[in-house]
RNA sequence: GGGCGGGUAGCUCAGUUGGGAGAGCAUCGGCCUUACAAGCCGGGGGUCGCAGGUUCAAGCCCUGUUCCGCCCA
């Protein structure tokens, strides 16, 4: 009994500091570059500069860690490559105010200053979020961190931009964008986020020119009107026939607007009359381009009125529509309001209302790329999981558009292309040009924008691993082996790597994706610091531990389902560490200094060959379920194993064994229970780290860490049928002796004898040499065993199948208790046995049934038969003691 | 408006080729049985949203319907 006897309880607190340092110092996390090894590769959604980790990261980096650490046990070389993206935007923001509370902005102290302030910043506050994955026991390999803006991942923008410049892939025009005018900045159609408000349906009275009347248009946006350039109906519209080559005077402004025949127009929408603004508004922008409309700018960047808007100039966009609807009203042109519900625009990250504006921007040609990536996805070179969100794949790409790439910020990737101030040249290319390809002039400015931040991580699985370079990285990591995301970014960044990835390296960015839940509070609302719901995983962390929390994760974590984390559930699973803890502490108490684990099988008693053959069977579930992502599954497997198999019973029956005569079965039974709590805490490692490896050490014989143990599978336990039936009988002896304590209210520390009754004799030998455990189990004095004994006076009476099982219950049995319970026990029977009899005598059943169904219903009818018949016998015996 | 997902025990959710409705928590009863009261033993609780249909057999497949959530326009 030489063995540390580990504390009460478990605390997570101390050890998780101290095994996370130790698997670092140790170069736990390392891959290899190249390697005997199969390669299994992870790369992280990386987290933003900014950011601090919430529960979308919690659960998506979890998953990504079991995987890990599951893979690296089966004996890959793992690679998980961290790292961060610049998040353009949101940086700029944050430094931009930090400014802003020094009572300036980043125009006074320049670009360039700004920039090095930007990195200064980052150096000193970004990247919180990196050691708040050490807390959750994420194994990636810090040595290999990468940053969007890191000089090896600048040189992939920057070749990628020029190739697809040169490739006729990116170009540069006057389009309709999606701007903020907070953040100043175009924004790409995925970045707006449409939010339904309560807003009007304005309807303005368009004066006829040279003739009477007006046409009346409806629209939710009148401030707009200064830019109007035509009014359009649709050409099926019987009410607008015979406007051909009319005009309408715009009001206030008084110009000449020809109306127009357009099939879009939607006669069902307002009066079937809209007017067209193809400055500001992206509809209006195509149909203009259809018809060679003018379009009239007249909101600038600002989000005011500018020069064209008259008598409006300087106003701001809202003032400018009260003021204009005052105007209109005075002059009688506008008609009614009604109340209107419809979807608006807002920047994703300030949520300022987006103003769509005519603008020079940069784009990325995207549908010839979206077809290799549609192609891959089809012919399964990336399998997404759960495959419902291939239809979402597919819709989305399918009816992709343009991307717009370029940001008017300053922090973020300077796009590599130069204006020629004599000719007007564009000249692209990845080193600074001297002088212009067309004229030779030296006057060259470069491009101000930067490209947008999701253009950078959209190269993630490549340039992390040295691209263009043909790196050893490269060729043992990519493709990589999974992307693990949540759906919400599956447009923003998954599609975006499939099409860079198959463009520029011939092969898709990884072969799997799986898309797990969004965590959801308990009430099921997508948490949001606006709505101040959040939940700190970190609090949550030191509440309850990070091995309870990632279990909970896990857990919870079935596909095609949101998480609703609530705080029980983790206390729940803390119980699960706890036990873990303790089943470990009874072990090793237990244990002698010499104790090894020891592979011999044929001498092992029923306990042992049972729960081996469980161990196997659970080990092979488990993999299955992690292999097919399903996390949830391999959570509960490993949970009502450890808890309800191996803790108890297999523990249970263990105790006789280490407390009685014999010497051999006591050393045997503590090299077994060894063996099986070995394989638990490996089965348990990927989802509780800390938890396992702080047993791990304190195990006779163990070397290293549990991260390079083998994970367990299921050849490596011998699987013996005739054990899991001998110990079903067994289980079910107990159980009824257990039952029938429990119903009558007779306690623990009340002794008991009991008679069995087994007409198998092969069975009863089963009880016979176990009996200890169904001594110690039901906590039972005396036991009678044999193939039919009468049923002893004053007995309550357990019936499975055809055995039963008689409780003595002298001076403690109460008649009509035994005799309610046996009733009941007899309606549940006879129940069952309808059901099952209904089939049995319906004909097509029988015709139409697999035969192997219909015999196990006759089995099962057979079985229920003999146990009805016993509960009879029993409720008569009843009733003749009660006459 | 188009599309997707979901309504299963009081709560949160599993349920993988259609073949005897499950788990955790909560609840009730009994226990300090020398690993664990963060525990042990036992019990109760569901017309699987509603209505049809296919089938010998439907929580699962089909149609319709209602409610909730999300995505896209």
């Amino acid at each position: 009994m030489g063995q540390e006897i580990l504390a009460k309880g478990y605390e997570p607190r101390e050890v998780e500091n101290k095994w996370y340092q130790y698997w670092e110092e140790n170069n736990l996390f390392r891959a290899e570059s190249k390697s005997e090894k199969p390669p299994f590769s992870i790369v992280i959604p990386p987290p933003n500069v900014t950011g601090y980790l919430h529960m979308g990261h919690a659960l998506n980096n979890t998953l990504q860690d079991i995987l890990c650490r599951y893979k690296r046990m089966q004996g890959y070389n793992v690679l998980w490559q961290p790292g961060m993206d610049h998040a353009g935007i949101a940086t700029q923001n944050v430094v931009e105010r930090d400014l802003a509370s020094k009572g300036m902005d980043r125009h006074e102290v320049g670009r360039e200053r700004f920039i090095e302030l930007v990195w200064e910043w980052r150096e000193k506050y970004g990247g919180v979020i990196l050691n708040q994955l050490k807390r959750l026991g994420c194994s990636c390999d810090w040595s290999r961190e990468r940053f969007t803006m890191d000089e090896g991942l600048t040189r992939a923008v920057k070749e990628v931009f020029v190739r697809l410049y040169e490739e006729g892939l990116i170009y540069r025009g006057d389009y309709i964008i999606n701007w903020c005018p907070r953040c100043h900045t175009a924004l790409a159609d995925l970045e707006v986020e449409h939010e339904d408000l309560d807003s009007s349906l304005y309807y303005i009275r368009y004066l006829f020119e040279n003739r009477g009347g007006y046409l009346l248009i409806a629209t939710t946006r009148p401030e707009t009107l200064l830019g109007d350039s035509a009014v359009a109906v649709n050409p099926e519209d019987d009410r607008y026939k015979d406007l051909e080559g009319a005009h309408v005077t715009l009001p206030i402004l008084n110009r000449s607007l020809p109306i127009i025949f357009d099939s879009y127009v939607d006669k069902e929408f307002g009066t079937g009359a809209l007017k067209i603004t193809p400055a500001h508004d992206p509809y209006d922008f195509d149909i203009g381009n259809t018809h060679g409309l003018e379009r009239i700018k007249v909101i600038d960047e600002d989000g005011r009125m500018n020069d064209l808007a008259g008598p409006y100039k300087g106003m701001d966009r809202f003032e400018c529509r009260e003021k204009i609807l005052n105007d209109l009203r005075e002059s009688d042109l506008l008609e009614k309001i009604e109340p209107y519900r419809h979807a608006v625009g807002h920047c994703y990250r300030c949520k300022t209302m987006i103003e769509p504006l005519l603008s020079k921007q940069w784009f990325v040609r995207v549908s010839p790329l979206a077809k290799e990536a549609i192609a891959s996805v089809k012919d399964g070179r990336t399998r997404i999981v759960p495959v419902q969100w291939e239809n979402v794949f597919h819709e989305w790409m399918n009816n992709i558009k343009d991307w717009c790439i370029s940001r008017q910020i300053w922090w973020g990737h300077r796009i590599p292309a130069w204006y020629c101030d004599e000719c007007g040249e564009i000249i692209v290319a990845r080193e600074p040009p001297d002088a212009c390809t067309a004229c030779h002039s030296e006057n060259l400015q470069q491009e101000t924008d930067v490209l947008d931040t999701w253009f950078s991580s959209a190269l993630w699985p490549f340039s992390t691993q040295g691209w263009p370079d043909a790196t050893d990285e490269l060729k043992t990591f990519y493709p990589t082996s999974v992307l693990v995301t949540a759906f919400d970014i599956l447009f923003f960044w998954v599609a975006r790597m499939m099409m860079m990835g198959l463009h520029f390296t011939g092969d898709v960015p990884f072969v799997d994706v799986y898309i797990h839940a969004l965590v959801r509070d308990a009430e099921g609302k997508k948490m949001s610091k606006s709505k101040g719901n959040v939940v700190d995983p970190l609090q949550i962390v030191d509440r309850y531990g990070t091995d309870a929390f990632r279990f909970t994760l896990a857990a919870l974590a079935a596909q095609g389902r949101d998480i609703r984390l609530s705080e029980e559930r983790i206390e729940g699973y803390r119980h699960f560490v706890n036990k873990i803890w303790n089943s470990a502490r009874f072990v090793l108490m237990n244990l002698d200094e010499d104790t090894l684990i020891e592979e011999k099988s044929s001498d092992h008693i029923l306990s042992e060959r049972w729960i081996l053959s469980r161990l196997g069977q659970v080990s092979g579930e488990m993999a299955k379920a992690l292999d097919d992502y399903r996390f949830n599954d391999a959570a509960s497997l490993c949970y009502q194993f450890v808890w309800h198999e191996f803790c108890d019973w297999y523990v249970e029956m263990a105790k006789p064994e280490l407390s009685g005569e014999d010497e051999n079965l006591r050393r045997s039974t503590q090299s077994n229970l060894l063996k099986v709590l070995v394989a638990v805490l490996k089965l348990t490692h990927p989802f509780m780290p800390f938890v396992t490896e702080e047993i791990w050490q304190r195990l006779p014989g163990s070397q290293g860490s549990i991260m390079k143990a083998k994970f367990p599978e299921a050849s490596d336990f011998a699987y013996d049928p005739q054990a899991v039936k001998e110990m079903d009988l067994l289980m079910a002896v107990v159980s009824g002796v257990r039952n029938i304590r429990g119903e009558m209210n007779i306690g623990p520390s009340k002794k008991i004898s009991i008679v069995i009754e087994m007409p198998d004799e092969e069975d009863a030998n089963v009880i016979r040499r176990n009996i200890v455990h169904v001594q110690n189990m039901a906590r039972v004095d005396s036991v009678e065993i044999g193939s039919s004994i009468p049923k002893p006076k004053a007995s309550a009476t357990a019936v499975f199948g055809k055995n039963q099982v008689h409780v003595l219950l002298k001076g403690l049995l109460d008649y009509d208790e035994e005799r309610k319970r046996l009733k009941k026990e007899i309606m549940r029977v006879e129940k069952e046995m309808g059901v099952l009899n209904r089939k049995l005598s319906n004909q097509s059943f029988l015709s139409n049934a697999p035969p192997e169904i219909v015999n196990d219903v006759r089995k099962k009818v057979e079985s229920l038969g003999l146990k009805l018949q016993n509960l009879n016998q029993n409720l008569k015996f009843f009733q003749s003691i009660m006459d």
